[in-house]
Formats: C-alpha cells, structure tokens, sequence
DNA sequence: TGGTCCATAAACAAAT
DNA sequence: CATTTGTTTATGGACC
C-alpha cells in the first residue's frame, strides 16, 4: 500500500493551534491529503486543500458547524454552572425564562471557550448531538428558505411575463426573463451546493436518520417551516450589526474567513430579494404569549435588560437606565418581522436546551442517588466504583450504575474496556486514563463521530490497538489489519500514516501487554488482558477521591474539573461493547464488520440482567468474565489469582490452531 | 522536582 | 533492492 516514506512526514510542523506542541498531527493536515488517499472506505474528503477554494470545502464546513455547535454547548454548559440545573425542575416556562438571557448574551459574545476547549468539556455523543442538531436546523431552514425564495421568484417572473406581455417588447421581456431565470438559476445552484455541502458533510452521519431527524431532535424547533426562511432573513437583516451568530462564528474561526463569508452569504442574498416579499408571505405567526413574556414582563428591572445593555439576542446596546432601555426595547425591538424571527431562534434555543436540561437532570439525579446509595451498598461491584459510575450514565439515560457496569453487555463484559482514557481533548492522554472509561463502550457510541469527523480520538495507541484486537473474534490481528482498523474507524488516521503507523508499531512492541504470536499466515497480535490491566491499578482502585470530586463538584454546581470530566464521560458509555464480539458469540456476529461497534443503541435497557457479582481483586478492576467462551483465556484468569501463574492457554479452544500461542512463561519478563 | 505515561521520531534489523 | 514488520532508543509534554 501507500505508505509514504519518511520524508513525508519528517515537515510535521508542531505549532497546533493551541500550543499542545506533540500533536503534529493535526496541524500538518494540508500535505497529507495525497498519502491518505488509499485507504477507501467511507467517502472520504481529502483534507487537502481546503483553503483554495472560494467555497467552503467539507473540512470547513464541518469545521464551522462544530463551532456552532460548540456554541450552543457552551450556552448549556454555561447554564450548568450557573447553577440552572436544579434536579427538579421541571418547569418548563421557569426555566425557559430564566435561561433565556445567558443565553442570548453568551450566544452573542465571541469566544468563550476555543472549540479544542469545549470538545474537551463536552462528549464527543455531546458534540455530535449537538453538531447534528445544528445541522438538521440549518438544513431545514435552508430549503425553507430556498423553496420561498423560488416561489417568489416565479411570482415574479409571472407577473412580469404577464406585464410584459401586454406592454413590453419582446427583447426586454426576453432579457427580463433572462435575469430571472439566471436568478432563479443560481439560487438553486446555490440550494444545491449548500445542500451537498452539509449532507456531504455531515453530515453523513446525520443522513440516515436525517428523514426524521431534524424532527425528532428538535420537536419543537420544527415549528412552522414556513417561519424559518424568516428567521434567516431577520437575521441576515443588514440593519442589525452583531447579531446573526452565523456571522459570529464566522469570525471566530481563526483560519477561515472565507469560510464566514460564504457560509454567511446565502443569507445575505435575501436581502436584495426579499425586501418585498416579506409583505406577504409572512404571515405572523407569532405567538403572542411567548413574545409577551419576554417583552412585557417590566416589573423593576427587566429580563431583558442588563448591565446597562439590551440583552436582546445580537444587540448589545447600551442603556443608561430603565427608562431608556425600555424605549429601545419599543423602538429597535418591536413586533416586527425581525423581532418576531428573533424570538421564534431564542425559542428553538430554549427548547432545546430544555430539553438538555431535563435530561441532564434526570441524570444528575440518578447519578446523586446511586452515590448516595453507594456507601450501602458495596457488594455489587467489587470494582471501583468510578467505573461504574461512569458507565453508567448513558447519554441521558440513567441506569442504575449498580448494575450498569456490567450488564450491559453480559458477554462481554466490560472487560474490555478499560483503558481509555475518555474524553478529552489535549488531555486525552493520560488523564482520562485514569478514569478509566470503556473504550469499547465509548466507541461504540461515537462509532460514526470518529469515523467522519477528523478528530482525534481521545484513546491512546495502546487502547485503540487492543480494542481493535478485541473486536475481532478471534482476537488476533495482523499489523496491517490493525492499520486497517484504524483508518476504517477513525477519519482522523486517514493522514499521516508514517506517523501514526509507527506509533503503533512503537506501542505494539513497546508494551508487554501486546503478544506477536506466529501464525500459519504470518504473525498475529494478540492481548494479553493480565498485562493490559495490570498497566493501570494504582488509580482505579482508589476511586474514593474521583467519586469525591464528583460529588463536591456537583454540589457546588462549579464546572470544576472532575465535573467536565465526569460529564465528558457520562456521556459515552452507553454500551459497553456492543458490537465487539467476543467470541462466545463470535459464532453470531463475527467477522463481519465491525462497525457495529457501534451498534449501541442508547437505551439501554435496563435490565439490569445480572450483575455478575463479579468480584476481583481491586487490581483488576473490572473484568468479567466472559465466560462465555473459553476462547479467550486470558481473560478468564486475570480475576482470580492475580498474576500467576502462567498463563494456560490462552486461546486454546476455539479451535485449534496449533500454533497458537503462546508461550508460557516469557510473558514474565 | 522527579517519576510515569504517552506520543513522536528515528535508527536498525529481519523478514517478505 | 524496496517494503514491511519489529525493536529500540531518545526526546519532550502532561500529569501527579
């Protein structure tokens, strides 16, 4: 295959955005578009480049969506620390009212957060739902708005034929319809290329759901298609400077203005457009209350009013006093088409975030009770409790941590996972080691986010490489193949091969816990669970103080460390492994495609099946026993005598292989 | 500050 | 001979 030679990747140019100086990576993205090119899979967009083209390419785009995206995770998580997600509140026009202003304040004001920060902070599940939240409504306005600008422009030309038939030459209808129809033209050029943009995108991920997607996730922002295209068009309205956050984000991207402006463009088009049409087809849909509660409601001091400037989305106008804020409020902000598009955004934003919300709560709430609960009742799991408790929160669906762990996926366990570090961005390195997050688990769910977005994964080399080995049922991978897995799971190794490839060579070799073993075909690597786990006691174990800052960060409502970290974490784990197959059941699924890692499906169900009491040594932290299968032996042995013995067979059963594997004793070394 | 864990780079050797 | 696969060593950042 492809593999570039050294010279390649030797340019790496360290300077990262941030300064995380190691990460080469993502920096050198431009030149590595060629190398990459080989691995076929998923459509895959050459990074190369981006930049040439007037348009945005598909790195920007996407680039750009992630920080729109990042920006309403910003608003949440602002709201979080404020201390807005009391457990029980349920109160949806409370709430609504109450985030309203932070959020329209943060959601104008410019970078808080750098997108590396808030994908450190927010779950990659976070992210994407986000992220596809944001498209599916920008995807949704647009053709709205498309579709109306269309039609007026049929109108239009109508009547101008209609006109122009009684009292124009020929020539000048004919150069007239020329101008429409080129108008017309281009605005469908321009539908379309938006269109392909986002799903190219995207929003891959998002297409298949996308039928109901966008209707799903945002029941509420759904609302009359027909009002959307005016949301744009209040927005994109010259008269108010700041406001259209499109244009904000624009600006925030560092690297590409281009990027702001043809995104923000076809809004603008409106303008020219839409001046007249805004007479007719905008039938007010406005509900009154919503627009009263946030305008009239003047007891002292307003909602909308605030360190002495209007707090109305995109306006920041500064207000000696009541008073004056009050006839600006009348004068800038009163019912009109802009006003009303305004409100019908800050709505969607709120429902939204209600909607986070009450999720969020539900499981801050069982996430108190099962700490609380924990102290009692110890015996379930042995394990750390940290793991379990991190598994256990689902992306919004709360399952008792008790049993969560485990059940999940009976057969295989959670084994599996351990490594990882979770989360995180920069940090993703050790820190979330630590924590200890299923890899498996957390794959599974972002199974598509990683494929398609060029993020980096938050797992070492390490982690990645063994749950590659894992996945496949008969848990032995050749180095190619595990190249293979790489570049099938993660956009982000499509490029930089060189790089990434002796990486991990580097870490096959370098850890005692990968064993080559020799096969018929060649050799194979395999896992040697006892060692992978042993790599990382100290820590688990002691869980006590994770759970501790867990719990004072909670309580304080402080967006401390532990807190981000553990709600990165919640947010992952769905299931733990799911599509890995563990061989047991490897007769089922197997080889096929792994993808399905990804499989997980959010709900979990509860059942809580049965959590294996499985008790182990602290050391091991939470394995389970397959048991299904005696084909991995390894496993099985790590819960009990901890280091022992050496090890049996290791593969033996499945079947005969007669080489297999290996060798006692030297793993001892 | 020192130790550990990781990522990255690179030199080399052995196998294909 | 060129690649691929494996091993090692070195360096530097992040974290505890």
């Amino acid at each position: 295959m492809m593999v570039e030679s050294a010279s390649e990747t030797i340019r790496s140019a360290p300077s990262g955005q941030n300064g995380v100086g190691s990460i080469s990576g993502q920096a050198d993205g431009s030149g590595g578009g060629a190398g990459a090119a080989g691995s076929g899979g998923t459509g895959r967009d050459s990074a190369a480049g981006a930049d040439s083209n007037g348009e945005m390419s598909p790195a920007e785009l996407l680039h750009f969506q992630q920080q729109q995206a990042l920006q309403v995770a910003r608003q949440f998580l602002l709201q979080q620390a404020s201390g807005l997600s009391s457990p029980g509140n349920n109160d949806s026009k409370q709430s609504a009212s109450a985030v309203q202003v932070p959020v329209s304040v943060a959601m104008m004001s410019p970078q808080m957060l750098t997108p590396q920060q808030m994908q450190q902070i927010l779950s990659p599940p976070q992210l994407q739902a986000l992220l596809q939240q944001q498209q599916a409504l920008m995807l949704q306005q647009l053709q709205e708005y498309y579709k109306k600008q269309q039609e007026q422009l049929h109108l239009q030309l109508l009547t101008q034929q209609q006109q122009a038939g009684k009292q124009q030459p020929k020539e000048a209808l004919g150069n007239k319809q020329l101008a429409f129809q080129q108008q017309l033209l281009q605005m469908q050029q321009l539908q379309q290329q938006h269109l392909l943009n986002l799903q190219r995108q995207g929003l891959v991920s998002l297409q298949p759901s996308q039928a109901s997607g966008p209707l799903q996730t945002l029941p509420q922002a759904a609302v009359c298609p027909t009002d959307l295209p005016q949301l744009w068009k209040g927005e994109g309205a010259p008269g108010q400077p700041a406001e259209d956050s499109v244009k904000q984000e624009g600006l925030d991207l560092t690297g590409s203005a281009t990027t702001a402006t043809s995104f923000a463009a076809p809004p603008k088009v409106s303008p020219p457009l839409s001046h007249h049409t805004l007479p007719n087809g905008q039938p007010t849909v406005l509900t009154p209350r919503r627009d009263s509660s946030s305008h009239e409601e003047t007891p002292g001091s307003h909602p909308l009013y605030g360190h002495g400037e209007c707090k109305w989305p995109g306006c920041e106008t500064l207000c000696e006093d009541l008073g004056q804020f009050i006839k600006h409020l009348n004068t800038e902000h009163a019912l009109d088409d802009r006003s009303t598009a305004q409100c019908r955004v800050q709505m969607q934003v709120v429902q939204q975030l209600e909607i986070q919300l009450a999720k969020e709560s539900e499981r801050l709430q069982a996430m108190m009770a099962h700490l609380h609960m924990r102290p009692s009742e110890p015996k379930p799991f042995s394990q750390p409790v940290t793991i379990s408790a991190a598994d256990s929160f689902p992306d919004g669906l709360v399952h008792p941590p008790t049993s969560a762990a485990a059940p999940v996926t009976p057969l295989r366990p959670p084994g599996l996972s351990s490594a990882s570090l979770h989360s995180g961005g920069p940090a993703r390195r050790r820190s979330s080691d630590k924590f200890c997050s299923p890899i498996s688990s957390e794959l599974a769910q972002n199974h598509e986010f990683y494929k398609n977005a060029d993020v980096r994964p938050p797992f070492t080399y390490a982690s990645l490489i063994r749950q590659a080995i894992l996945e496949t049922p008969d848990r032995q991978l050749t180095l190619n193949e595990i190249y293979n897995w790489f570049t099938r799971m993660f956009a982000y190794f499509r490029r930089n091969t060189a790089t990434w490839k002796n990486a991990v060579r580097h870490n096959l070799s370098l850890h005692k816990c990968f064993v080559r073993v020799e096969n018929v075909k060649g050799a194979v690597w395999t896992v040697d669970e006892r060692e992978y786990q042993k790599r990382r006691p100290p820590k688990m174990t002691g869980s006590p103080t994770l759970v501790k800052n867990m719990i004072s960060g909670l309580s304080y409502g402080a967006l401390n460390a532990s807190y981000q970290a553990a709600l990165a974490e919640s947010s992952f784990p769905l299931l733990s492994s799911p599509g890995v197959l563990n061989p047991g059941s490897a007769g089922s699924l197997l080889p096929l495609s792994h993808d399905e890692v990804g499989a997980p499906v959010e709900p979990l169900p509860s059942n809580g099946s049965s959590s294996p009491p499985r008790l182990s040594p602290p050391q091991y932290s939470h394995q389970v026993q397959v048991k299904e299968e005696p084909a991995e032996a390894e496993e099985d042995r790590r819960p009990g005598p901890p280091l022992g013995p050496p090890n049996p067979s290791t593969a033996g059963p499945p079947e005969d292989r007669d080489l297999e594997e290996e060798l006692p004793g030297e793993e001892l070394s």
